[in-house]
DNA sequence: GCCGTTAATGCACACGTGTGCAAAAGAATT
DNA sequence: AATTCTTTTGCACACGTGTGCATTAACGGC
C-alpha cells in the first residue's frame, strides 16, 4: 500500500511537502505541486481514511441500526438516510438489532467503538437506556419511530395518531359503525398510538369503542395473524377493520379469501405503511402512507445539524391516506337491519 | 473521549501496561490487571477501532455495493452478507451505485480509501475495469450476479440458464407451444442468459424459437413494461410468457386485468426472483426462486476465505421453480385448432 | 551475600496523515 | 553589502493503540 512517505522518497522531498501538495496548500510552489500530484497518480496512491480519521477525530460515517434489513418498511428509511448522507460526503455503516434490546445495545457499542460521528436507530426498544451512556460517549443518537419512553433524545417520527385518525375517519365516512383494530406487540408504542388515533376518531363521531373490537396480536409473526383476527372480527360483527400494518392487513385479506369473506363488500380493510406489496394485492389495499423516505432524510439531516452544533427540534411527520380497493360502503347484512 | 493514556495516568502506570492488561496479556500481574480493568469500566472506556485499524492494517469491514437498496432483490442479498459478516465479527459498509458504471467506480474507490478489507458488488456493470485497479489496491472483490464480462474476479451467481429452463420446461409440460419472453436492458448479461435458457428448453422440445415472441425491454422502468409487452404477446398469439423478473411479470398481470385477459386461462405467466410481492398478488405468481440469501452468504463466506488466504472457486447456485396460480394448461382457443 | 532465573513493567517505535513553528533560500529594499 | 520581507520546505509532534526489547524488581539456590 503506497503512502505519502513513498511518494516523498520518490520525489526527493519530505512527506510534509507531499501532504501539502496533495491538499492544494498554497504554500507549495506550483511546479512541485504538479510534479507530486502526477507522481501520486502514477503510483496509484489513495489516502487512508483511517489515518485521517485518527487525526481529525471524525470518520464522516453514520451508524445505522435497524431491526432487520428484510423489513420492507426500513428499506426505504435506509434509502432516505443514505441519499442525504451520500450528498454530505458521509458513509453509512449498517447494523441489525433483530428487535432484541440487548443486541441493540451491543451494536450501538460496536458503532461507538468504530467512532462513527452519529448514530441513527429505527424502532428503538431501549431509547431511555441511551441517556445513561450518552454522556460517556459523546455521540449524538437520532431515533426514528422510537418505541421506548426515553425523552432526552433527538427523534423523528411519523404521526401515528393522525394517521390512524385518517384511516378510521375514512371508514366512518363510508358509513361504517362497527370498526375493529388489530394491533401488534412487536411495536408496543406505535401500536398504542394508532389505537389512540382509532379511539379519538370514533369518539369524535360519537361512537363508544368496544373492547371486543380491539385486539393486540398474540403472536410474534404478523403473517399468521390473519386467520385468528378474522374469527374475532366476525364474532364481533365488524364491517370494517383498521390494521396496525400492511403485513397484517394482507394476511387478513388472504384469510378472507380462504373463508369466502368478500372484500370490500362484507369487510372493509385498511392497512398502514403503504409497502410495495399493498399496490400488488387483489383487491389493492387501502392504506395509510408513512413518509418512509422522508423519515430517513429528516433523520440524517437532523444528524448533520447536530454535528454542525445547531440546535434541533423533534419532528413529527404527517401521514397520508391512500384509498384503493379494499374499502367501500358496508353491505346491509341481516344482523344490522335491526 | 477517554483513552488508555487517561487510564494509565489514573492508575499510575504506563499506557503500555494498560494496553496489555485490557488484552489479558499474561505478562501483567493479576492484581494490576483487575485494577486496570475495573478502572477502564468505571471511566467508560471504549477502545478506538480507528487506531487499532491503523496499526493492524485491518478494519474488519466489508464494503457492499448495491445498485439500489430499494430493490426487493438486493435486500435479501444484503441480509445474507450481513448475517455471515456479523458472525465473523465484520461490519458492513453500504453504498449505492444507482446502476451507473461511473458511480460504481467512484464508490469502490471510496471504499478503498476507507480501507475496507474486502468489497462485494452486486450486479456489477464494470467488473472488467477492476482488473486494472485490482493490483493497485490489494483488496479482493467478490461479484454477485456479475453483469459484465470481466473474468479475473471472484464471483457468486445464480444459474440464470438453468432457472430459465425450469420455467420454460414447466410451461412446456403444461402443453404450451407458443411461449414468449420479456427481457430487460437493465441487466444485459442476466437477461441474455435467461434468454439462452429459454431457447435451450424450446430447442430440446423440438420447437424453433420465433423472434416475434422475444422482446427486450425498450424502457428503463420495468413497471411500465406490462402494457407494451401484452400487446406484443397477443399479436404473436402467445399462450404463455416467461418474464425476466417478477416486477415485469406483475406489471404484465395488471395489464391483463385492465384489458380483460384471463390469467392463467388465456395467458400463463412465469416470473423470476420470487420477491415477496409474488406471493401476494392475485392470482399468486408462479416464479423461479433465486437463492438470494444464500448468494449473500456464499459471497461473504468467499470473502472470508480470501482474507484467510485460501484459494476459492466461483460458485453457480441453482434456482428453484415455485408453482403458484398464474400457470395452467392452455385453453383451446380458435387460432390453435388448426 | 552473590548469581541466575523469572516476573512485571516501561521505553521507544510503528501505523499514515496533518499542522504549528522554525529554518533556509531567495528576492526586494535601503 | 546588509537588512528585511517573502516564498518554500522540513522538523517535530499529535492522533490512539500494540509490540519488541530493555530494564527493574523479586525470588530462590548456593
Amino acid at each position: 500500500m503506497v503512502t505519502i512517505k513513498d511518494i516523498a522518497k520518490a520525489a526527493g522531498v519530505s512527506h510534509t511537502t507531499v501532504s501539502r501538495a496533495l491538499n492544494d496548500n498554497p504554500a507549495i510552489s506550483p511546479a512541485t505541486r504538479a510534479r507530486i500530484q502526477d507522481l501520486a497518480r502514477n503510483m496509484g496512491y489513495t489516502p487512508s481514511a483511517v489515518a485521517q480519521s485518527l487525526l481529525s477525530q471524525r470518520t464522516r460515517t453514520v451508524g445505522m441500526v435497524v431491526t432487520t434489513i428484510a423489513d420492507p418498511f426500513v428499506v426505504q428509511v435506509v434509502a432516505g438516510v443514505e441519499s442525504v448522507a451520500q450528498q454530505a460526503g458521509y458513509g453509512v455503516f449498517l447494523c441489525n438489532s433483530h428487535d432484541d434490546p440487548q443486541r441493540e445495545i451491543d451494536v450501538v457499542d460496536t458503532l461507538h467503538r468504530r467512532r462513527v460521528d452519529v448514530i441513527i436507530v429505527t424502532s428503538s426498544r431501549v431509547g431511555s437506556l441511551y441517556t445513561a451512556q450518552l454522556d460517556r460517549m459523546r455521540v449524538p443518537i437520532v431515533l426514528i419511530n422510537n418505541q421506548s419512553e426515553g425523552q432526552y433524545l433527538y427523534s423523528v417520527a411519523a404521526d401515528d395518531i393522525q394517521g390512524a385518525q385518517l384511516a378510521v375517519e375514512h371508514l366512518l365516512g363510508l358509513g361504517h359503525r362497527r370498526i375493529g383494530y388489530v394491533g401488534t406487540v412487536r411495536r408496543p408504542r406505535s401500536s398504542e398510538r394508532r389505537l389512540t388515533g382509532y379511539r379519538q376518531a370514533l369518539e369524535q363521531a360519537g361512537i363508544i369503542s368496544e373492547p371486543v373490537l380491539m385486539h393486540a396480536s398474540s403472536t410474534k409473526n404478523d403473517l399468521e395473524r390473519g386467520t385468528e383476527a378474522l374469527a374475532q372480527l366476525l364474532a364481533a360483527k365488524a364491517t370494517a377493520v383498521f390494521c396496525y400494518n400492511d403485513i397484517i392487513a394482507i394476511s387478513l385479506l388472504q384469510a378472507c379469501r380462504r373463508q369466502g369473506v368478500a372484500v370490500p363488500q362484507q369487510l372493509s380493510v385498511v392497512g398502514f405503511d403503504n409497502i410495495d406489496a399493498a399496490r400488488y394485492v387483489t383487491p389493492a389495499l387501502t392504506t395509510v402512507h408513512q413518509p418512509r423516505l422522508e423519515l430517513g432524510q429528516l433523520a440524517m439531516q437532523m444528524a448533520l445539524d447536530l454535528l454542525d452544533g445547531h440546535t434541533v427540534h423533534d419532528r413529527l411527520v404527517p401521514c397520508q391516506l391512500v384509498v384503493r380497493e379494499t374499502t367501500a360502503t358496508p353491505e346491509k347484512i341481516p344482523s344490522l337491519k335491526v
